[in-house]
DNA sequence: GTTTAGCACTCATACCCGTCGAGTGCTAAA
DNA sequence: TTTAGCACTCGACGGGTATGAGTGCTAAAC
């Protein structure tokens, strides 16, 4: 079905006006807006063309229209313009990605927060690893006499540690001698090849009668385990009831506690292939909670297993253009960013 | 004013049915509930004197009676009991607490996380640091040709890091050596004493060119910056609509808002020295949004600049006893998880 | 054939009003 | 001091009516 011209000006000016009022749009308004040279009943049986094409809908007999999924599904795919953000737009953004994004382990954290705050929805993020994590450096950090640091690197690049204190003596030679050992015998394995065994062995190896051999291991193991299910993020949650569609408190606090959970989020829609934003609208999401709301994501990628996924929830009636803009334009600076742009400021350093 | 032992009975029935049942209570249902052996009327006249003394109220002549903010702190100060946790709560937080605290620099996010789990509220974390924040140690980790990780232990126990690519070559005695200058000059001073001088004499001192000093010197200036200002974390924000007093989504908002925001919740209530779980009624909170709920705040302490403290957010209409026990235990809980009771499972070790 | 004006129709919203019931305050008796 | 009785108040609920926006349809105009 190929829409005639007049329709597809009438559709994009229905959702536009739409998303701008929040107000079912009625024929009238479109005529004194759009600046058509029809009268409204022309537009009127326009309007109900669209309807039974499944692309408007009414409440009741009277009073305006409203887009529907499908309609809203058109004009995303080919009604909508681009839109060109601001120079105040990217100003912002840049200025706070440059703030606020700062340890390689809150990453998911700060680019969350910063998705909710400059696209005013509730935001979450996800970790995207494409390989099994595997360790690739132990360091032990000795503090004092009962505590040291464990420092390990994995090869998704993040750095996680852990203060430990044992009730026992720990001399630094000890832990220059037993790093050696771990970097030896536990760098490059997955978790499921850390077997009692192995730790026995290891234990074994390096003459450790004490239990620090096993208390490295168990942080190891607990590490791959945690760095294995996808870590994720939502921030931003009170941006939803600055909407209308989310003053039923039960509708609110149905999607709310989905957001809160997990195990909902990694169910949220995924960027595909192609590298943009995309754009998922009411029952296009799977989950029941979401029916009729709309998620819109994009990809941050910044090679070796530093990609993670940032998308905004709100509801259907959403300015599509501006906030897949701005969520691109977030993706492509966090990825840039995170790919060694900040490493040295003054300095451009844009390699892969 | 000392009340009668008839009266301190009804308002602290009052409380208690209304707490369990959220609408306002009559002079019946208390008759019912309390096996007070007299009648309704007996019971209204002493209602009608709680509330000249501004412990109860009423929203119009008729229909039960609802306890002021008043009346909430007579009842948390004199009339409610201790209330026991059950083995099951008991049972619960132990092994959520064990399973759940990891990272200590994810103390923050994991205490908040828990607590709000557990208590059913919105919950919210500060790290308490008693002590300007200074560096006590640092790490150049060599990864390859390009790329290095800052490792940074902290005075107040975190460990801070940051993976670095530089477009110049990275030899790993440069590093050791680096690292070494570092320990020498910026471990032990406050970030105000980091000057540009200090800097440029530490580039001089250890022939670097290149700029290793600059970037690394810019990343400890940087941290002990954030680390001045206290980290806050806010999370189980849905928990807030699982209660009628917030059907009214304007007020939900606010406060979402209010806790949402860093700056607010600094400003929440803190506990006070007696090491108790503190309880802010209503209009006793200092910001406005939260005139009426009510927080119940917990510290807890793991010694050496390891604080923190975690409160929960609800209406004023809240089971006080229940919520602070809980809240005490979590807390007493974390301080002796991380006071080192988590280090070597197996090993009891609950000293300091 | 397409567009337009006119008109009847529909439905959400707001408002008013009477009823109902829970719970009170007061008074007079126990 | 306590209790029973009774009038009173006020919110919740339901139905009836007015209002107004915006439609669908039809017949005339282009």
């Amino acid at each position: 079905m190929e829409l005639s011209d007049r329709k597809k000006r009438i559709l994009r000016a229905v959702v536009e006006k739409y998303v701008q009022t929040a107000e079912p749009v009625g024929s009238k308004a479109i005529v004194n807006d759009c600046g058509l040279s029809v009268s409204s009943a022309t537009v009127r049986n326009e309007m109900a063309d669209l309807e039974s094409l499944g692309l408007l809908e009414h409440t009741h007999t009277s009073s305006g229209r409203v887009p529907t999924a499908q309609g809203y599904r058109i004009y995303v795919n080919e009604l909508m313009e681009e839109h060109r953000l601001s120079e105040h737009d990217t100003d912002t953004i840049n200025r706070a990605l440059r703030n606020n994004v700062q340890q390689l382990d809150k990453v998911l954290s700060d680019a969350g927060r910063l998705t909710s705050d400059l696209t005013n929805y509730p935001a979450y993020a996800l970790a995207v690893s494409s390989q099994q994590p595997v360790i690739t450096r132990f360091d032990l950090i000795h503090v004092d006499q009962h505590t040291f640091i464990i420092v390990v690197l994995l090869s998704n690049n993040t750095v996680k540690n852990k203060l430990v204190h044992l009730p026992i003596n720990v001399a630094p030679e000890t832990l220059t001698k037993l790093s050696a050992v771990f970097n030896a015998s536990f760098t490059g394995i997955p978790e499921e090849e850390m077997t009692p065994q192995l730790i026995a062995a290891t234990e074994r190896a390096s003459g450790d009668t004490s239990g620090f051999v096993a208390v490295i291991a168990g942080f190891a193991i607990e590490l791959l385990m945690t760095a294995k299910s996808r870590e994720t993020f939502m921030t931003g949650a009170s941006h939803l009831f600055e909407h209308p569609e989310f003053r039923d408190v039960d509708k609110a606090h149905r999607v709310l506690t989905y957001l809160s959970d997990e195990n909902g989020l990694l169910k949220l829609p995924t960027p595909d292939k192609t590298g943009g934003s995309k754009i998922t609208i009411g029952p296009e999401n799977l989950a029941e909670e979401l029916k009729d709301s709309s998620v819109v994501v994009a990809k941050y990628d910044a090679g070796s297993n530093l990609q993670g996924i940032i998308g905004v929830v709100g509801p259907t009636r959403m300015d599509y253009p501006k906030v897949a803009a701005r969520l691109q334009y977030i993706a492509n600076g966090l990825s840039w960013l995170l790919a060694g742009g900040f490493s040295l400021p003054g300095i451009d350093d844009s390699d892969s």
